[in-house]
DNA sequence: TAGATTGTTAATCGATTAACAATC
DNA sequence: TAGATTGTTAATCGATTAACAATC
């Protein structure tokens, strides 16, 4: 009973299309066309209905789409409803870094704990949340239902701990790590590579007038 | 005289080719066939050989390629022969962590100054790089040659920033600010929205079975 | 009702895959 | 030379854009 398959560039512009939202929203704005939307999102009104479509008729002929539910049904689809127990891997400047980032529990994503090997960072707390040693990963990911791991590690550590914790039942990786995971199908992860990142950017830097920009 | 007109979808897989090539070359492998490649990279054959000869004919027939040459064929496509001076705008936990990142000096980008409004943080060092209140900008990214900058401050202060940044003369904007920037067409930016990718990591955990992953 | 704007089908465009002749 | 493997053209597949009938 589950969506058709919906592609990956549509699932790609959905967040951006909630972030949107969220700011008309915000502004009091009630209604929109996908006319006018486009306009803001700098996209195509063709593009936005055929997205939504994807999901069902959110809108309504002669009127366009109610703000504040399209953006519910938008975070809906994104699974924003619903909580995520995450432990964080790597208590780096990196890890710190998102564990000291309240925005991602607002949508739902709690930290719950974070884990490194260096002994000399157990027991400090980052935001309420304690450094334990990796020992205790296992007791703790399944007495506290998490089903995301944040991995900030080095990449040489990195693939390993994927193993271990697929093993342990985590559904979902979010890797920062500069490594492509080898994990089973039905395991999500997410990349966030962020020298890559630079690399396109450099490369666009590198080849401008010719390019397009963005 | 620059290339015909790259499509974007190869361009983001230049670093990743760039990264499994580093690999090969580090692990002493001379030469590598698009078959080979691809069975490592879990891509297909056809989609390497066709992305490497939008910018020339890098291999041989009936040898393959050669790793350490194309590894820098495509660094140099990607621009990581030339240097880069960068500036980082915004010292909270993700400007740190990004300060503290050695690795990009290795490719060429190196952060030069940091600067953030909180008067706290004016001559403390990250790693030899002082921090400067924002009013010393201007006249140092014209001094120091700078063409990169890095917003790792809050949205409401990313766009006016670009804005400046702009007039001051940066050609490119490493944007982790939850803001679309509105600035020339000239102006290369690249987005790290890390809210957006972690909600398509929700999107995917709620839709599982369904999706094929990534 | 008339006007606006969606939902949806059809047309176009672009990207990926398959195939194979060229050539090392 | 024979075998391997590229470079490149053609075929397929998917995503975007355009168009318009349905309907609020």
């Amino acid at each position: 009973m589950d969506e058709k398959s919906i592609s990956r560039a549509v699932i790609k512009r959905l967040p951006r299309y909630f972030r949107y939202l969220g700011e008309l929203k915000d502004d009091g704005v009630e209604r929109i066309s996908s006319n006018d939307l486009a306009a803001k999102m700098k996209t195509s009104a063709s593009q936005i209905r055929q997205d939504l479509n994807q999901f069902g008729g959110f809108g309504q002929q002669g009127y366009g789409y109610n703000v504040k539910y399209l953006y519910e049904e938008i975070g809906n689809i994104l699974g924003l409803n619903k909580k995520h127990n995450l432990i964080l891997i790597g208590a780096g400047n990196l890890g710190q870094a998102l564990a000291n980032y309240v925005n991602f529990e607002k949508r739902g994503f709690i930290i719950k704990g974070i884990f490194d090997k260096d002994t000399a960072k157990h027991g400090r707390l980052i935001r309420d949340i304690p450094i334990s040693p990796m020992e205790e990963m296992e007791q703790f990911v399944k007495k506290n239902d998490i089903d995301i791991a944040i991995l900030t590690i080095p990449k040489t550590e990195a693939v390993e701990a994927a193993k271990i914790l697929v093993r342990y039942g985590i559904k979902g990786i979010w890797n920062f790590a500069h490594v492509d995971l080898n994990v089973p199908d039905d395991i999500i992860v997410e990349n966030v590579h962020l020298s890559e990142s630079l690399m396109e950017l450099s490369y666009k830097l590198n080849s401008t007038i010719t390019g397009k920009g963005e």
